[in-house]
DNA sequence: ACAGTCCCGGACCGATCGGTCCATGATTAA
DNA sequence: TTAATCATGGACCGATCGGTCCGGGACTGT
């Protein structure tokens, strides 16, 4: 076999951790787990993340570049600020119901390390800051009467979707998120507050 | 000292651990940690819960009583079914924006047990299934127009309510959200979609 | 005072954790 | 072909996990 470049080994054994700590959690996957999946050795998984908490950091870091691509790809898709905030919903909904989902990557680590030094602990903070502050400046570009509430009220429900679909899958709240989140971006932007 | 009755000791630990798990997450709590903490032998933690999963069953049940006490405050202090929704995510914007609080415990630790076999992972779907009907209930007695949707979106409020205020605390979406719900509980209950 | 009951807490068990080190074998460049 | 480089995967380390067992001391009823 040839010879793998070190690029592809670190991606290779990023994806397969991604999976694991993404299917059972990350203090349930143990290095060795990981390395057996990855079919590495153990050295060279250690001169790509030299701890676990290296590695679940790298791991959280991709889970916030997906959302930024998200964000890329329905700014892409969609026209209005408006329209994306919808479109981002309804990513989101796709995603959190999918089979075997089990809600936002993000939040489920930040469960698992509470204490606030710990790297994935700050990197979940700093997503979630991050992803209110972006959601506030959408809500801005979409002439939101009230930016930061219709910030804060998508946030609100991307947050509920992920529990919800983690537990109830395509049965559970999904589909009335949508719906919901498409009649709070109209009340807020809409030139009047009364609906016709 | 005097030998304290076994319903004393047994709730001691119930009690400790429950901070304990809720604090720093059930992997990251080990039995012995438990046991210094409620001052135990550790025969006596063994007597009263026979294994860890055992406890942390214990535990879940327990916090599941908190929000069946909840929805009896709630149900207590208000006069109608509308208000109580109200008031019930009200209560839970008060509990989860409290310093150092970590967001939903039954969800948490359902992040924690991705196995559907166990039966902290079980008694946490039961937890949030009986809530979705208790709310959807709820929705009903307020005479909504839909109250599937209106339950939902009260329950996609509440789980996002949780995660946002584990995460900013008082300075997050909470405000927003009780104003949310009274706004979403009012336009599934006036005898009009048309709001003066 | 005595015997019996109960609880604290430490010794101990096998398993597994994160992490280190190295022998072996395959692949590469020269 | 030879020498150097590199990945594999097992041996090993100390710590900690959930769980079992038991010694010794404090308390109880008689």
């Amino acid at each position: 076999m040839a010879r793998r470049a070190a690029a592809d080994t670190r991606e290779r054994i990023l994806v397969t951790a991604a999976r694991l700590f993404g299917d059972k959690g990350v203090h349930a996957v143990g290095l060795q787990q990981i390395i057996e999946a990855a079919g590495c050795g153990k050295n060279l998984l250690y001169r790509e993340f030299p701890s676990k908490d290296v590695l679940v950091t790298a791991y959280l870091e991709r889970c916030r570049e997906d959302w930024t691509e998200t964000l890329r790809e329905t700014a892409a898709a969609t026209n209005t600020p408006a329209e994306q905030i919808v479109a981002v919903v309804k990513a989101i909904a796709e995603r959190a119901t999918a089979p075997g989902t089990r809600g936002c990557a993000l939040r489920n680590t930040f469960a698992e390390f509470p204490e606030q030094s710990h790297p994935a602990h700050q990197v979940a903070v700093e997503h979630f800051t991050q992803m209110r502050r972006q959601l506030h400046e959408l809500a801005q570009r979409a002439d939101a009467h009230d930016p930061q509430l219709l910030g804060d009220r998508i946030m609100l429900i991307i947050d509920g979707l992920y529990t919800n679909g983690a537990i109830f899958g395509t049965a559970g709240a999904a589909a009335a998120a949508i719906a919901f989140a498409e009649e709070v971006v109209a009340a807020q932007t809409t030139t009047s507050t009364v609906v016709a």
